[in-house]
RNA sequence: UCCCUGAUAGCUCAGUCGGUAGAGCAAGUGACUGUUAAUCACUGGGUCGUUGGUUCGAGUCCAACUCAGGGAGCCA
């Protein structure tokens, strides 16, 4: 007898007038003293569930069937039919429901058929899947790195894996997980007594990356296109709905590139994962427009018709001093702009997503391309409304001298960071990329207010436990 | 890390002026001629986050701590 997915047997795709065989878990049970029972059930293949009905006639009827309540697992043989009710396309008539597995103490099972806060199903992250919520991001979130991996690899680039354990100790992107093997208890010391990192593993002080954008660089200076897709991990006591310490970050990286080719590839990117997710998802994305987000499908249509607007940072200061908002922290040439005035661009001015260009030297990282009036680099950001900045990138600084010269400036001892220097000496050519944070695009995507939901198992401060 | 708010049944919450614990959902039992997070009736279910303090008496007032949420900073 041959298995169909709740998907396959919704889409119409079992054969008729042929037993099949379901399997899943119930979602809900109803019963009818018609003397027959209703279970939805659910494999996680799409957002929809299949309702099985069971009659009186089935001999587990009275001891099993009406004793199914929401998890348990079940297989179940029947014919898929035109449903006689309202509500769904096909339903199963059974002709056997056979119990797979129990749920202990339904009382106390945590998932059950009625809105759940997400931070209480954050607590219970290992049975969190099972809820309509979960199953239809972790759809989404695999539809969207599906699509940005056929976005690339479509237009030539090279995924490059790049390290996870550096001892790159300055990458500047943030505070870093140390990860060593020595005795904590008892490690061996320097004469000065500091640790002796040349006891541990690696032979020096090793860290959990926080981008992998330096090291790609170097596959960007022989393949062209590349990008990376990865974990990434960032030690910030950060507690925000924005934040995690341990979260996936893609950067592409791309040769005889400079910003203007960086912003167009960002924007290329974003809007062929917004049509993908579209039109591969509309059971899920429903959901989302009904449940969590009312809009996003109309939001991120937009994101596809429109175009993003792009504005030098000189630009957005002038504007923000000029339109008349109060904001808490005052404007000036050189800030760092605040959350409230990427807020205020974005949500209340464009309306849309806006690429900021072209920021203050002092304000960003030294590898960023200095522009030519030697004020400002040619960096970007990509801000979205209700999220915030989403991307974050630039063309790099392809001139030794000039690199040389910033890296004075900040204060950054150039022996470690010879190899990144070689890609300088040895036919250097102009390149930009940018950083995505996977998690902020899904939660953009889905319109969930927290990344934390958006990962299987978030990492936050204090927060380690499954 | 800083500011604000919160923690009461398995879940979501109410709980007045300090006077001895409530609802909805879920679960169990029963009713109901195909239901759609069904409906109706009944039943069981509580260390009021932790510790200490004030008081004859604390879910309620005070302090500290823990955790969570919103905002900020850091950033993706």
């Amino acid at each position: 007898m041959n298995t169909y997915s709740v998907k396959a047997t919704l889409a119409g795709k079992a054969p008729a007038e042929t037993t099949v065989t379901v399997k899943g878990w119930v979602r809900t049970r109803r019963d009818s003293k018609a003397g027959l029972s209703f279970i939805a059930l659910t494999d996680g293949s799409c957002f929809g569930n299949l309702q099985i009905v069971a009659e009186n006639t089935l001999s587990n009827y009275a001891s099993e069937i009406q004793h199914l309540t929401a998890g348990c697992a079940i297989e179940a043989d029947g014919l898929i039919v035109p449903s006689q009710g309202q509500g769904q396309s096909y339903e199963m008539q059974a002709t056997a429901v056979r119990v797979i597995g129990w749920v202990d103490d339904p009382e106390t099972y945590p998932i059950q058929p009625k809105p759940h806060s997400m931070e209480f199903l954050r607590e219970q992250a290992h049975l969190r899947a099972r809820t309509n919520v979960m199953g239809a991001v972790a759809r989404v979130r695999h539809t969207i790195a599906q699509a940005i991996h056929r976005f690339f690899h479509e237009d030539g680039f090279v995924w490059v894996n790049t390290p996870i354990l550096t001892a790159s100790d300055a990458e500047g992107a943030g505070e870093m997980f140390r990860v060593s093997t020595l005795d904590m208890m008892n490690f061996p010391r320097t004469p000065e007594g500091k640790p002796d990192f040349s006891q541990d593993f690696f032979g020096k002080e090793t860290f959990l990356t926080v981008s992998g954008q330096l090291n790609v660089e170097t596959y960007c200076m022989a393949l062209s296109k590349v990008y990376t897709f990865g974990p990434t991990f960032r030690a910030e006591n950060s507690n925000t709905s924005r934040h995690l310490a341990e979260f996936w970050m893609i950067e592409p990286e791309v040769a005889f590139a400079n910003l203007a080719d960086n912003a167009a590839l960002a924007e290329a990117m974003l809007k062929y994962v917004f049509k993908a997710v579209l039109a591969e998802r509309p059971d899920d994305m429903a959901f989302f427009e009904e449940r969590i987000e009312k809009g996003v499908i109309a939001k991120l249509e937009g994101m596809i018709k429109n175009e993003f607007v792009r504005m030098d940072y000189t630009e957005a200061v002038n504007i923000l001093q000029n339109c008349g908002h109060k904001f808490d922290y005052d404007v000036s040439w050189g800030i760092d702009l605040q959350s409230e005035h990427e807020r205020y661009l974005a949500e209340k001015h464009v309306g849309a997503p806006v690429i900021l260009q072209n920021y203050p030297k002092d304000i960003k990282a030294f590898y960023m391309r200095l522009n030519d009036d030697g004020k400002t680099v040619a960096a970007m950001d990509v801000l979205a409304p209700g999220i915030g900045e989403i991307i974050g990138g630039a063309q790099r600084e392809e001139r030794l001298d000039v690199l040389d010269a910033r890296m004075d400036e900040v204060g950054l001892p150039k022996e470690p960071y010879y190899w990144y220097r070689d890609l300088r000496r040895y036919g250097t050519v102009p390149h930009a990329g940018f950083g995505l944070g996977f998690e902020r695009c899904v939660a953009y995507v889905t319109g969930m207010g927290n990344v934390r939901d958006v990962i299987p198992f978030p990492r936050t401060p204090g927060n380690v436990r499954f």
